[in-house]
RNA sequence: GCGCCCGUAGCUCAGCCGGAUAGAGCGACUGGCUUCGAACCAGUAGGCCGGGGGUUCGAGUCCCUCCGGGCGCGCCA
C-alpha cells in the first residue's frame, strides 16, 4: 500500500510538472528524516530551481497549491528551504491495508532467472565460506522469487577436478585403499570430515615430497579418460561428498533444482563445441610468437581494464588442453541456451518437502525438465574470481551474444574469514603477522577452517541449553525442534547481515549470541505476536470481525497514536522493502528491515497490553495489528530463510 | 607495477539515485520482570565519516590526490 501511494504521488507530479513548468524532472521520493515531518519527502523542487531559475520554496508551494489530489494523502507541506513533505490520510490507509493486506505490485520480469551458488568442490566437508555463499544465493533465489519471477538453481559440481583427485591420491597412493574400501568409508557418517583431513594431509605431503605430483597428473588424466580404479575412486569421493553437501545445506533450508556436473560437460564434449564457437566467430586467435605461441588466446582488451597493455588470456594451452576459464565459457553459454547442446538428466532425489532434484548424466534417465536456456543468470562466487568471471562476460560478448553478456551478473561476495581470537579457540598456531590481523583467512588445503556442520551442531547446542532453561515441561524431541529453528536462524542472520562487499571476520563468540541485531531477536518478535493470538484463543476469546469493526473512522481514530501509526507505517513497508532488496541485490537490506520491524513490534509489545484492553474497538485494531505485524514478519523471514519457532 | 574492494562511535557494521540535526548492535554506565514470558524494553556517554583538494544551492555519498588495509593479476582450478 505504501508502494502504491508512492507511485501513485510520483506519477502525479511528474505530470503536473510537466504540464505547468514545462519541465521533466526524476520524481524521487525519501523517508523524512523525522517521522514527524510526515510520511515522504519529496525533493523534486530543488531539481527544478536550477531548471527554472527560481527559488526551491516558491516552486514547492506552487505544487503544493496546485497539486490534484492523490488518494490516499491527506495533506502536503513545505518545509526547511523546499521540501514538500506529505502525510497521509491514516484511517483511509488503515482501512486499505484490512481490505488488502499484501501488495499486488508482483510482476517478475519476463523469461527464467538461473541462479548458480554453492559450487562446493566434491572433496570435502563444507565450511563458514561456503556457508555464506549458499545463504546469500538461496535467499536471492527467494528475494526473485517473491517478486514474481521463475528461478531455476543451479549447483555446479566440478568432480573431475584437481581438489577431488588429490583426495583420490590420498586413498589410493597414501593408504593404497581399494574403491571397494572407500565405498564403505563413504557409507559411514562424516565421510566429508574424513576427507578434509586427508586433503590437508596430502597437501602437505606434497609440500614435502614435490615428486608426489606426478600421481596428481595420473590421477587427474585417469577420471577425464573415466577408466581404471582411479577415475571409480574418483566418483565414488564426488558423490558421497556431493551427498553430505546437500544434507548440510538442507539443514539450512537450502535446496537445488539441478547439479551440472564437470564430467557430464566433458563426456558430451561441451567444451569442443564452444570451442568451435568461439574460433569462428574469432573470439580467440592462435597466437604464434611470444610467452603465449602456440596457445589460443582472448585479447586482453576485450576483458582487462588495464587500457595500456593488458595482457591476453590463454584459453587453450600450447598442449591442446582446454584451461578453466574456457570451459566456463561453454558452461556459461549452456546456461543461456546457446551452445546448441544439452545434458541428460537423472533424477537424484526428493527432498522431503517433495522437491526433486536432478543431476547431470550421460544417458537420460526419467523425464526431466527443461534445464538452463535462461534470459539471466546470476553466478554467486566470491569477489577473488571477478576477473574470471570478466574473462567469461567478454567471451559471451566476443561470440556476439551481446545480450547474453549483458544479462550475466557475477553477485560476488567477500570472503569469510576468522577472527583472530576464534583461530587461538580454533587451537590454531598463528604467527606474529596473523595475530596483529583482524583476520585470517581460511584455507582448505591447510585444514584451516570451522566446517559448516560443527557451527551449525554448535549453534544448536547453544541454543538448546536457553530453550531447555526455559521450557523443561516441553518433550525433549521438540524442543530439540525449537532449539533448530533458532540456530538455523540465527545462522542465516549472521551471514546475510553484513553487505555483500564486507570481509567477514568471523567470530564464534558473535556468532554464537543471541541477542541484539541476531536471527533470534527477530523470532522472539514473532513468537511474541503468535503467543498474544494464541493466549486470545486458549482463554476462549476469538478474533474480532475486523473488515465490520475496523472502518476509516476507526482506524483514524485509533491511528492519532503517533506510536501505533509509526508500526503500522513500518510493517506497511514490506513489499518496498523486498523490493528495494531486490533492485540493489542486497540481501542485508531486507534483514536490516526485519530487525528493524522486530524492534518495533517489542517496542510496543512492552508499551501496550494487548489482551488486557477493554474498550473493544481499540482491542480489535490492537489485535489487528499484532496479526498483520505477524503476518508481514513471518513473510519477510520467510525470503530470508528463517523459520520461527512454536515457542522460544 | 596494474586492477578491484574497504577505511563512519572503544569493537562489529548500516547509511537507498547527492538532500533536513550521521544511525544500529555489541561493550560501558542508569533504570525496568505481578507472565500477552526480560532471547526484551526505556535512558546516558561515545563521531574532524582516514588526510587534503575540487564539483554542487547542498557531499559520509560524485571527481582528483595522498595515506593505511584486504584481495586479485599463471599455458593452477
Amino acid at each position: 500500500m505504501f508502494h502504491h501511494i508512492e507511485r501513485e504521488l510520483r506519477s502525479a507530479i511528474a505530470a503536473y510538472v510537466r504540464a505547468e513548468f514545462d519541465a521533466s524532472a526524476i520524481i524521487t521520493t525519501e523517508q523524512p528524516k523525522q517521522p514527524s515531518f510526515g510520511e515522504l519527502a519529496l525533493p523534486v523542487a530543488f531539481q527544478l530551481a536550477r531548471q527554472l531559475k527560481r527559488p526551491p520554496r516558491a516552486i514547492a508551494e506552487q505544487l503544493r497549491s496546485g497539486m490534484p489530489r492523490v488518494a490516499g494523502i491527506s495533506a502536503l507541506e513545505i518545509a526547511g528551504n523546499g521540501y514538500l513533505n506529505v502525510r497521509f490520510d491514516r484511517g483511509w490507509y488503515g482501512r486499505a491495508l484490512v481490505d488488502q493486506p499484501a501488495g499486488a505490485w508482483i510482476q517478475g520480469r519476463p523469461g527464467k532467472t538461473i541462479v548458480e551458488h554453492t559450487n562446493i568442490n566434491p572433496n570435502k566437508a563444507a565450511h563458514i565460506g561456503h556457508l555464506r555463499n549458499a545463504i546469500l544465493g538461496d535467499t536471492f533465489v527467494r528475494m526473485l522469487r517473491a517478486a514474481g519471477e521463475t528461478v531455476e538453481v543451479q549447483n555446479y559440481i566440478d568432480n573431475t577436478g584437481v581438489q577431488v583427485a588429490d583426495v583420490v591420491v590420498g586413498f589410493h597412493f597414501l593408504q593404497k585403499r581399494t574403491p571397494a574400501e572407500v565405498a564403505a568409508l563413504a557409507a559411514e557418517a562424516r565421510f566429508d570430515y574424513y576427507c578434509w583431513d586427508l586433503y590437508a594431509r596430502i597437501s602437505s605431503y606434497y609440500g614435502d615430497h614435490p615428486e608426489a605430483k606426478q600421481w596428481r597428473h595420473q590421477t587427474l588424466h585417469s577420471i577425464e579418460a573415466g577408466e581404471g580404479d582411479l577415475a571409480e575412486l574418483g566418483h565414488i569421493v564426488a558423490d558421497a561428498i556431493v551427498d553430505c553437501h546437500l544434507a548440510t545445506m538442507l539443514r539450512l533450508g537450502i535446496e537445488y533444482d539441478v547439479l551440472p556436473r564437470e564430467s557430464e560437460i566433458l563426456h558430451l564434449r561441451f567444451w569442443a563445441t564452444a570451442f568451435e564457437l568461439l574460433k569462428e566467430r574469432q573470439a580467440i586467435y592462435l597466437e604464434t610468437e611470444g610467452k603465449n605461441s602456440g596457445c589460443w588466446v582472448m585479447r586482453g582488451s576485450a576483458f582487462s581494464t588495464d587500457t595500456e597493455n593488458p595482457d591476453d588470456k590463454v584459453i587453450v594451452r600450447s598442449n591442446g588442453t582446454v584451461t578453466y576459464v574456457g570451459k566456463d565459457i561453454a558452461y556459461q553459454l549452456w546456461k543461456f541456451g546457446l551452445l546448441g547442446k544439452d545434458f541428460h538428466y537423472r533424477l537424484l532425489k526428493s527432498y522431503p518437502d517433495g522437491h526433486p532434484v536432478w543431476i547431470s548424466a550421460i544417458e537420460a534417465r526419467g523425464e526431466a525438465p527443461r534445464f538452463g536456456a535462461g534470459a539471466r543468470v546470476y553466478n554467486v562466487i566470491d569477489s577473488r574470481q571477478s576477473y574470471l568471471q570478466d574473462v567469461v562476460v567478454a567471451g559471451l560478448r566476443a561470440v556476439g551474444f551481446q545480450n547474453a553478456a549483458e544479462n550475466s551478473t557475477h553477485f560476488s561476495y567477500e570472503m569469510v574469514a576468522l577472527s583472530p581470537r576464534t583461530c587461538v579457540e580454533l587451537g590454531l598456531e598463528l604467527s606474529e603477522e596473523d595475530r596483529k590481523k583482524s583476520h585470517v583467512e581460511v584455507s582448505g588445503r591447510k585444514g584451516l577452517g570451522v566446517k559448516a556442520d560443527d557451527l551449525i551442531d554448535k549453534l544448536i547446542a547453544t541454543a538448546l541449553v536457553e530453550v531447555d532453561s526455559r521450557h523443561p515441561e516441553a518433550p525433549a524431541e521438540e524442543r530439540r525442534q525449537v532449539a533448530t529453528r533458532i540456530a538455523t536462524g540465527a545462522l542465516r542472520y549472521f551471514m546475510l547481515k553484513f553487505t555483500r562487499n564486507s570481509v567477514i571476520a568471523f567470530d564464534f563468540q558473535e556468532a554464537l549470541s543471541f541477542e541484539g541485531e541476531t536471527g533470534p531477536f527477530v523470532q522472539y518478535s514473532a513468537v511474541r505476536a503468535r503467543n498474544i493470538i494464541r493466549k486470545l484463543e486458549e482463554r476462549g476469546g476469538v478474533m474480532p470481525d475486523f473488515a465490520a469493526v475496523l472502518t476509516e473512522e476507526a482506524m483514524a481514530r485509533q491511528l492519532r497514536s503517533e506510536d501505533f501509526w509509526q508500526l503500522l507505517l513500518a510493517v506497511s513497508k514490506a513489499d518496498s522493502a523486498i523490493e528495494r532488496a531486490v533492485l540493489s541485490g542486497e540481501p542485508a537490506h531486507l534483514a536490516k528491515y526485519a530487525f528493524q520491524l522486530a524492534q518495533s513490534f517489542n517496542s510496543f509489545y512492552h508499551e501496550y497490553a494487548v489482551l488486557a484492553e477493554e474498550d473493544p474497538e481499540r482491542r480489535a485494531f490492537l489485535l489487528w495489528l499484532t496479526d498483520y505485524f505477524r503476518s508481514q514478519l513471518e513473510r519477510t523471514l520467510g525470503i530470508l530463510g528463517i523459520e520461527v519457532p512454536e515457542y522460544m
